[in-house]
RNA sequence: GUGGGUAUAGUUCAGUGGUUAGAGCGCCAGAUUGUGGCUCUGGAAGUCGUGGGUUCAACUCCCAUUACCCACCCCA
């Protein structure tokens, strides 16, 4: 028996509405900010990753599907959405075009070697939205406002807003130089992997969940108090938007996220479930990715939102929606020997916008009428009775249990006018 | 990478070292000849995860293995 492989998930035919419709709500509430849909490979060069997200991350070093194609070229399954993103707007020059570019890439998927468990897949979707051009803090904002408008669309309102600021190239490299002076007479108190961390990138040290709860790394120096004179004024003028629009937020010095290219802001929106708290998006602004991808200097804001945890939330609280009916119409044919002409009128209800079907099954037709039943079909017309020879078919109405005599000539119209 | 749990019908789960392994739900059929949801009756369906071992005998006990679930780490 072959199995899925470990940490994927179908959707099946029955949970497919779900997604169809949280998928319908992202575009919606996208396209009314002004963006537009992005589509970008599954695959990329492993290049791009390894520049981009940065080759000291764990995502990186240890999560990446990266192989050999036939030509030799070393690929990689994306392990996130924003490089690839990145990569299309350099090569298809569209920052030459009118800026800003705001772009959105919904149910991509995001491979990640983890080990799975709930709301964790190694094959994951996410929606992402990224708006280029732009250094000022209100595009930072509009992300976030809009995070928060769609989730709680979906009903998910047991959130948190944690911002922060990680510098930029002018402020990020002595501040460094700060942390490592301080952390390197505590390395022996320190976990093996932040021992490493230290050298390489020792802001991870702030995120780690061994170390920093640790009296000494509690009192490291913080990147937002060492801050340039621009950083410090877009963080402080992100913070006055959001209070102006009365997002609440908490600042929390322990986001650095995962991926090395953010710049000056770095946000995540945590929900509280069963007793923990799980990240639901996480983003920032990466003013330096552009250029070091061999774009043009580009400002640049973004995040990265994990579809399936928003079903799974929704389900833990029992707010998904209703799934719709299959069809409108079931047509039975009474000749059960012939069931040609419920095939044929079926053929001319769906040619007029209704969902019909008729029966495939060899079914009696009281099985007919429970498989109606099932999929939830609004009338059942049967054809092949005695109102044949009135040129008529009956028309039962599933709800109400109304049934009525209706010509061939009107039975569109009828269904039309009645089914709404 | 580390730790815990689980594995029996489509599904959720019972079950006992010894005959043909059970239930609820689901599925299919029937309850008088052209009609659903409720009810009743019947039926199909399982190499008891896989491999080995102990035993006269293993679904049951032991070992290994795989998969799934959960947690840590990290994150979406």
């Amino acid at each position: 028996m072959i199995q899925a492989p470990r940490g994927t998930k179908d959707v099946l035919p029955q949970e497919s509405y779900l997604w169809q419709w949280i998928e319908q709500e992202m575009r919606t509430i996208a396209e009314k900010a002004g963006y537009r849909e992005i589509r970008t490979p599954v695959f990329e060069h492993t290049e791009l990753f390894l520049r981009g997200v940065g080759d000291t991350t764990d995502i990186v070093q240890k999560e990446m599907y990266t192989f050999e194609d036939k030509g030799k070229r070393s690929i990689t399954l994306k392990p996130e959405g924003t490089a690839g993103v990145v990569r299309a707007v350099i090569e298809n020059r569209l920052y030459a075009d009118t800026l800003p570019i705001k772009a959105y890439y919904i149910n991509s998927p995001i491979f990640r070697y983890e080990n799975p468990q709930s709301g964790r897949l190694r094959e994951h979707h996410q929606f992402g939205m990224e708006f280029f051009g732009s250094l000022s803090p209100s595009a930072d904002a509009e992300l976030i406002v809009i995070l928060l408008a769609l989730l709680k669309r979906f009903g998910i309102n047991n959130l948190a807003v944690h911002i922060n600021s990680n510098g930029c190239e002018k402020c990020r490299p002595s501040y460094l130089e700060k942390l490592r002076g301080y952390l390197k007479p505590y390395r022996n108190k320190l976990c093996d992997t932040c021992k490493i961390r230290i050298e390489q990138n020792p802001l991870r040290v702030l995120d780690c969940k061994i170390d920093a709860d640790k009296p000494e790394v509690r009192g490291t120096p913080l990147m937002i108090d060492y801050l340039c004179d621009e950083c410090d004024e877009h963080f402080e003028n992100l913070k006055a938007i959001l209070d102006k629009i009365e997002v609440p937020y908490t600042i929390d010095t322990s986001i650095v996220r995962g991926l090395d290219y953010y710049t000056k802001t770095v946000f995540e929106i945590t929900m509280q479930t069963k007793g923990r708290e799980m990240a639901l998006c996480g983003g920032g602004r990466y003013d330096g990715l552009v250029s070091e991808l061999g774009g043009p200097v580009t400002p640049a804001v973004g995040f990265g939102l994990g579809m399936e945890r928003i079903i799974l939330e929704m389900s833990n609280q029992n707010i998904l929606p209703a799934a719709p009916p299959i069809l409108d119409v079931f047509v039975c044919n009474l000749q059960k020997e012939d069931q040609s002409e419920a095939f044929l009128l079926s053929q001319l209800l769906r040619q007029s916008g209704i969902k019909a079907d008729s029966d495939h099954m060899n079914r009696s037709l009281k099985a007919q009428f429970k498989y109606a039943d099932k999929i939830g079909a609004k009338f059942v017309v049967i054809v092949g009775g005695e109102e044949e020879s009135r040129g008529a078919v009956a028309v039962r109405n599933m709800n109400t249990k109304e049934q009525t005599e209706v010509s061939k000539n009107n039975l569109i119209q009828f269904l039309l006018e009645k089914g709404n």
